[in-house]
RNA sequence: GUAGUCAUAGCUCAGUUGGUUAGAGCAUCGGUUUGUGGUACCGAGGGUCGUGGGUUCGAGCCCCAUUGAUUACCCCA
């Protein structure tokens, strides 16, 4: 027999770690809710008509297909095809590689059935036939929340509200909101002679963190920029805090542009929403996002304590329903890296010490008789709400009393043949040691969560 | 797709210039203690050294291939 294994790129999330996962789900759930959004979930399986094309040509190869049920081969003459263009013959099927396509073609569908402006929220995992490597992985979770069917700038606002009502509740405090607006960018590379190179100089200069100034400069050179121009890209990459002054100053290095006056009146519309001095909220020239379907405000969140990528990221985009054939959607949404958020929150030490205590109290019945006698007890104790488990055989009490430990549970009912007799339970608190012998109807009088 | 690193017990890893019977800690199980855990002590089980070839009197160690894991790049979250 082979050893057991799981694919490449995918993991197991053992009780430990799901608490904590969950924990950081449903916080980020419940905020969610507070802002009128309402849950979504759509099948791990698509129709490849309704993925491929979406992401781009490496997307398009970084999606799995799932093989024809049945016995597909039968009626192709393989002899006829190459490789390549077989696939639609034996493949129909592939998995979701992101929550946007799918939320688009729900739209789409539904349209008819949908009260806009539609807010919606989904978590779900997505798989990608990437190869993995650190903190990168072939499934995992994305936590979008999206806005369709109004291009109201209150939108971007909540999103803003959002991130710090779900970091706050999450105790995370040093975090960088980033902003930009897509306009801006084009006005800035159209400013440097360079438009027809804008995707793959949002692409570069995304990579100013990870790569600094002086790599930014090289491969914006290697695609033959003209110095005079980096320059000009340059001049604009400037992080700066998101308020009023910052504005005019962005306002000063365009003239006349109406790409850069629409993308200032977003940002000013926003400002006005969110106040002055929005909290960890900066304006930063270089943010560019890679998907390019991104056409308005785009954000993302550093946290800065630590050195890591971005926890969160989004945008407006004005047509992603188009490419189902409704026209006229503007929407705008953002999404936690929750894998991510999961190492912050580690590394940092902030997940509350009860995540990871699932029983409260083990009823350790020491005989076949104390098994029955601890059921309607274990019973009454969890219409209470209390997390109550009875070991499910007479062990030896070392034996239970090492379950309740590495469990740990903070109470131990201890039944024998004395307990029993007398109506009583043997109550041990198993974090200081202390026991004490009561009656059976008094336990929810002793313990304290 | 490109490049690197690694592979020894369930887990984390030692293993000397190639030399007899392959080591530790943790984990598991049992006992010291037949009604008291988390901390002490004793003991037990558990390994074709990823796989296949080669060199050698002799390979966990050297060489080749292969598979898997992992990291960086590309791209992306």
């Amino acid at each position: 027999m082979s050893k057991p294994s799981i694919p490449k790129g995918t993991r197991d999330f053992s009780p430990n770690i799901m608490a904590k996962r969950k924990f950081i789900l449903s916080t980020i759930e419940n905020v969610y809710q507070t802002f009128g959004f309402m849950p979504l979930e759509t099948p791990a399986m698509e129709n490849l008509t309704t993925l491929t094309g979406k992401y781009g040509n490496e997307g398009d190869q970084l999606l799995f297909k799932i093989l024809n049920s049945g016995d597909f081969l039968n009626d192709i003459d393989l002899s006829q095809y190459d490789s390549k263009k077989l696939t639609p013959y034996i493949s129909e099927k592939g998995l979701r590689y992101d929550l946007t396509v799918p939320l688009a073609r729900f739209v789409v569908m539904n349209q008819h059935l949908i009260n806009f402006p539609f807010k919606r929220y989904q978590m779900q995992p997505v798989w990608r036939a990437d190869r993995p490597q650190k903190n990168r992985y072939r499934e995992f979770w994305q936590c979008d929340a999206d806005v369709l069917g109004t291009s109201s700038l209150l939108c971007e606002a909540d999103f803003i509200a959002i991130y710090h009502q779900v970091f706050s509740k999450l105790q995370i405090n040093e975090y960088e909101i980033r902003i930009n607006h897509r306009k801006l960018l084009e006005a800035t590379i159209e400013k440097a002679n360079a438009s027809q190179y804008f995707k793959e100089i949002t692409v570069i200069i995304d990579k100013l963190d990870k790569i600094g100034p002086d790599g930014v400069r090289n491969e914006l050179s290697q695609l033959g920029i003209f110095d005079t121009d980096i320059n000009t890209i340059f001049s604009l990459l400037n992080k700066k805090v998101f308020n009023q002054q910052t504005i005019q100053d962005i306002e000063k290095s365009f003239q006349n542009s109406e790409l850069a006056n629409q993308a200032l009146a977003d940002l000013n519309n926003i400002l006005s929403l969110v106040g002055d001095k929005p909290q960890n909220v900066f304006f930063d020239g270089s943010l560019a996002r890679g998907l390019d379907y991104y056409t308005g405000c785009i954000f993302e969140v550093v946290p800065t304590s630590i050195k890591m990528g971005s926890i969160s990221g989004g945008g407006r985009y004005d047509n992603l329903t188009g490419m189902f054939g409704l026209n006229g959607i503007s929407g705008v949404g953002i999404s936690f890296g929750i894998d991510r958020l999961y190492d912050l929150m580690e590394e940092l030490q902030l997940f509350p010490e009860q995540q990871t205590h699932f029983t409260d109290l083990l009823f350790c019945p020491l005989d076949e008789a104390g098994i029955s006698y601890c059921m309607p007890l274990a019973n009454d104790l969890r219409k209470q709400g209390i997390k109550t488990e009875i070991y499910p055989q007479a062990s030896k009490i070392k034996k239970q009393l090492d379950y309740a430990n590495q469990k740990q549970i903070k109470w131990a009912a201890i039944v024998g043949e004395n307990e029993l007799k007398n109506n009583q339970i043997m109550l041990k608190n198993l974090l200081v040691g202390e026991q004490a012998l009561i009656n059976k109807m008094d336990i929810l009088n002793f313990i304290n969560i």
